[in-house]
DNA sequence: ACCAATATTCAACACCTGTTGAATTGGACC
DNA sequence: GGTCCAATTCAACAGGTGTTGAATATTGGT
């Protein structure tokens, strides 16, 4: 009677999969997929075991993601909230590059949080709502205070509406890095190598004259983030 | 027997169920549940019809989608164009507000093609590639010519590199018509209501001073939109 | 040596998706 | 009045999805 036959298959493994290894299998998938279209299967085969091991590691879907942002969003805003201390008097459009080098750090290699962040909060997503009052509102808040200090010390033009700026400034460099790099090549003969870097510059150096008091005072050198 | 029971369901309506009703109900769907989650038989149940029907009048899917595209996107390339012609001897800063109009025109209500042209491009939709070369480049075209003509007239400063100053006007324009209605009164105590036109104004004002030779010179008056 | 807790898989559920082939009806033409 | 075509629906297919309950193997403690 071939009815049970016992497959030996089952039970822990030799080397257990934590749930820092199902998060790392999930960051690359939802990466490559994007968010809506990365399936718990395709997860649990990249971390190399079943589906339903998932689940005894996280209550659904949206917890995993949820504590996919819980493991990177930490750092990032304290990186954030320290470059928008008062006693950094750099100058602005230094701490503006810092900003979008923090951005770059931190979503480059992660386009799933990027569409997160980027408009899929919008639609959809109900239960990530207070993701933004608990992540993105402190983030946007730190820029927020670069531009009011700026405003303060005479860099910055005071009818600048600091929000707007902070939307402008951190929304761009979403886009840079999403798609400059797929779209550069399409357009242009250039390769996508540089493409963000260029962008990058190219970005602030536009922004920074528009928001500057005195649009004609040079940018200082930029340094290149560290790779 | 209640075994064939024939229904008097089938068979052409009274009003036919033309191709332009389905193209009116996808444009709708689409716009509301994006590109990716909207169903066909979403789209269907709300043209009124069967799932079915569709395929009577598209081949796919994607053909659907290809042709709510090929609707919109010739009228929206001749405004383009007719703005970018060398005889407009109008300020810059006001042919660059016009593009912005245009984009309200044809974008503010129609979230489906903000995602196609924003990013679904990128990655998946194999067989919209020919529509980048077909339909964004030609658009890309007429906003770089504005820049280029800018330069030339003295009004843009040299130093501004066409390509990435259209980027940036293009690409922050979409995001304001996208998220800033919907992210802005999260963030602020500000309503929804005037959203998107205080951003395209707070936008534009950046960018002009920007990317202008003068950084001093005012804006000229910008016209609403007509709704 | 036993027992309990932990970690893992299997098999299934209910649902949704794009798509298709056959069946059916109404109207137009001859 | 019969015939053909265009328009519409029905029912199903094959595959994918998130999720769950039960079964099972390993490990550690006593």
């Amino acid at each position: 009677m071939p009815s049970p036959l016992p497959s030996r298959t089952r039970g822990p493994k030799p080397t257990k999969v934590d749930p820092d290894h199902l998060l790392d299998a999930a960051q690359a998938v939802f990466a490559e997929e994007g968010l809506r279209a990365a399936s718990l299967r395709a997860i649990a085969r990249r971390a190399g075991c079943d589906p339903a091991l998932i689940y005894y590691h996280f209550a659904s879907k949206e917890a995993l993601f949820l504590a996919l942002l819980n493991r990177r969003f930490p750092a990032l805003l304290r990186d954030m909230a320290r470059l928008a201390e008062p006693t950094d008097l750099r100058p602005t459009p230094l701490r503006l590059w810092d900003v979008l080098l923090i951005y770059h750090r931190y979503f480059k290699d992660d386009p799933g949080i990027r569409a997160l962040i980027r408009g899929e909060i919008v639609r959809g997503a109900e239960g990530l709502g207070h993701l933004i009052e608990d992540q993105i509102r402190p983030m946007v808040g730190s820029i927020r205070q670069i531009f009011e200090q700026g405003i303060a010390r005479g860099e910055v033009r005071p009818e600048v509406q600091p929000l707007m700026a902070t939307f402008f400034l951190a929304k761009m460099q979403l886009e840079i890095l999403d798609v400059l790099p797929a779209v550069l090549p399409l357009l242009t003969e250039l390769p996508p190598e540089g493409a963000v870097l260029t962008g990058m510059r190219a970005w602030l150096e536009i922004l920074w004259r528009g928001v500057a008091l005195d649009a004609s005072s040079p940018l200082p050198t930029l340094p290149s983030p560290l790779v």
